[in-house]
DNA sequence: CTTAATAATGTTATATTATTACATAGTGTT
DNA sequence: AACACTATGTAATAATATAACATTATTAAG
């Protein structure tokens, strides 16, 4: 098991959680919501998430220690992604990243590195909040 | 006090110890270092850190919960860093944004955001293990 | 089908990172 | 001196993440 479809039990229960939440999740948010379900101790949802963020199924926003799910087909492929933090109401917006990607990787080239993923996090005022 | 310029006590303290580092440091590493020079507690560290954030003088490395010197003047200004974390060496190096930060910030009008500022993190190889 | 290898799960304990809360001391202003 | 303000010291605790090991499920051979 564990290919790109297919998930296990606990990834699905995390992931389930992980879509339906309007909001970034953390890990022990995620634990408490689920604790009804089978799921009782951290490493498992460490683990449920480990394996997501690999599948690229979810990101992790590094600056909030939390996770969503992903709004963009494609990160699959490039294990990149972008977002936009809110620093008003706290939204976090996955940012297409198609053209940003290509602008970034040829940077990368530039100062000869090797990339293989990046993460980028862009804070300010949201459309709403400016 | 708490200029731009003159460091108090604690921010000399830790400021000196990450700027002769030659890898990013831990908040925990950066306590017991500095345990012999007055600093017996965490939230003294903490508290030197954020403000040295603010400054521009450091910057937080998210993905690794860790911070660097700024090695690029300009960010005092800009507030926005981006760098590149080799996975083999784990060298991390902070990249001239002077160019990438003009990009972006148009891909930040394009989005609607209004940005202050944003963290990238480029992760692969670096030069010498590529 | 049985067996062996592999992957996933369950569980306890612990490590690591960060903050709260409150007391104390310095600094500058009036 | 009295006050406001900033920085510091200290203890306790919260929040995030991993290590270690036992158990169960799944797959792949033989
Ligand atoms: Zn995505
Ligand atoms: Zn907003
Ligand atoms: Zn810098
Ligand atoms: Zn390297």
């Amino acid at each position: 098991m564990q290919r790109q479809q297919n998930l296990t039990k606990n990834q699905k229960i995390v992931l389930d959680i992980i879509e339906k939440s309007t909001e970034p999740l953390k890990a022990y948010s995620i634990l408490s919501n689920v604790k009804r379900k089978g799921i009782n101790a951290p490493p498992q949802v460490y683990r449920a998430l480990d394996k997501l963020v690999d599948m690229g199924k979810i990101h992790k926003i590094e600056s909030k220690n939390a996770f969503v799910a992903c709004q963009n087909s494609n990160c699959k492929v490039s294990k990149a992604a972008a977002f936009s933090i809110c620093e008003s109401c706290e939204e976090v917006t996955e940012i297409d990243n198609s053209k940003i990607s290509k602008y970034l990787s040829s940077f990368a080239d530039k100062i000869g590195m090797k990339y293989k993923k990046y993460n980028l996090e862009f804070f300010g005022l949201c459309k709403k909040c400016k």
